[in-house]
DNA sequence: TCCTAAATAGTAATGATTACCAAGTAGGAA
DNA sequence: TTCCTACTTGGTAATCATTACTATTTAGGA
């Protein structure tokens, strides 16, 4: 888990952000980045709907979509994960990083100091205008390991 | 365009890996890995399959996403680019970087030693079994800056 | 040349994501 | 506090990428 004060930060920022971008705060949309905000796995848009039903029968999947997608574009989330997996998002824009397991999908972050002082490569300029640097590890996670520890 | 021997020399391991593999060389393998290894811009399923239609006009899209499932399981090619996009192949398995453009989903690989050098760090142990390291530099490819420089 | 397991083509099915529109509501104005 | 209006939501239909299915074809060895 979160702690809750890492948590009530990213609320009360998202609260401020949210007026000073003219954006209507409705239940769904802080109950939505709420759930984000407070996870650790980088839950998908299923994971965040069926958390949600018990206090929000009526919550359709479509609002759960447009909201993360508007997150997204406020720069309250980032879509994260590999490809070939349903959308996840990550409420965390500090600088860090993925591990992100083969076999089930999961994403954990983890800190690197060494990593996160990685400059953006000065050739990739002729490409385009880059603007963030990305490092994602992946593996195998233990609790797949621990399912079937053979390889492949 | 790929050099010309690089091109070579990836089918030639292909054949030589395919037939290890108890795997079947037929023409529609060998033309869908062909496209992938000859691109520099990572191609997706679509366009692989309107590429090859001039000489195969009965490729099925199935076969076109069985094959590239195939091939990435042999290691032949990886599944690369932003979340949010469809999928796309790279055939280049040597350690190497991408550049990825937000607007309109182009990648382009770039070298870099320094990042080639990462070695993947050991707190992400504790997670699972890391097996791999990857970085991505996100922006805006030159094309679309061109159509239109404004940020955002 | 023949045989058989493996592969393909064509299409249907699935599953995730997005679009649409009538009904509801946040938030400012009176 | 009440009202008003533009913005949001819910419910569902539509779309789009991807995968499954099956009859037919074919690679590759005997």
């Amino acid at each position: 888990m979160i702690a809750k004060q890492v948590l009530e930060e990213r609320l009360e920022l998202f609260l401020r952000k949210a007026r000073e971008a003219n954006i209507r705060v409705t239940p769904q949309r802080l109950a939505i980045y709420r759930v984000v905000a407070a996870s650790e796995d980088h839950p998908g848009v299923e994971e965040i709907h069926k958390k949600l039903h018990r206090n929000f029968p009526t919550l359709s999947l479509d609002t759960v979509y447009r909201t993360l997608r508007l997150l997204e574009d406020l720069g309250f989330v980032n879509a994260v994960g590999p490809r070939r997996e349903t959308l996840r998002y990550d409420a965390n824009t500090k600088r860090h990083h993925h591990f992100t397991c083969l076999r089930c999908g999961l994403i954990r972050d983890f800190e690197d100091a060494r990593l996160s002082a990685l400059k953006i490569p000065a050739q990739t300029r002729v490409l385009g205008q880059p603007q963030d640097l990305r490092v994602e590890v992946l593996g195998v996670c233990n609790a797949c390991l621990k399912k079937n520890p053979k390889k492949k």
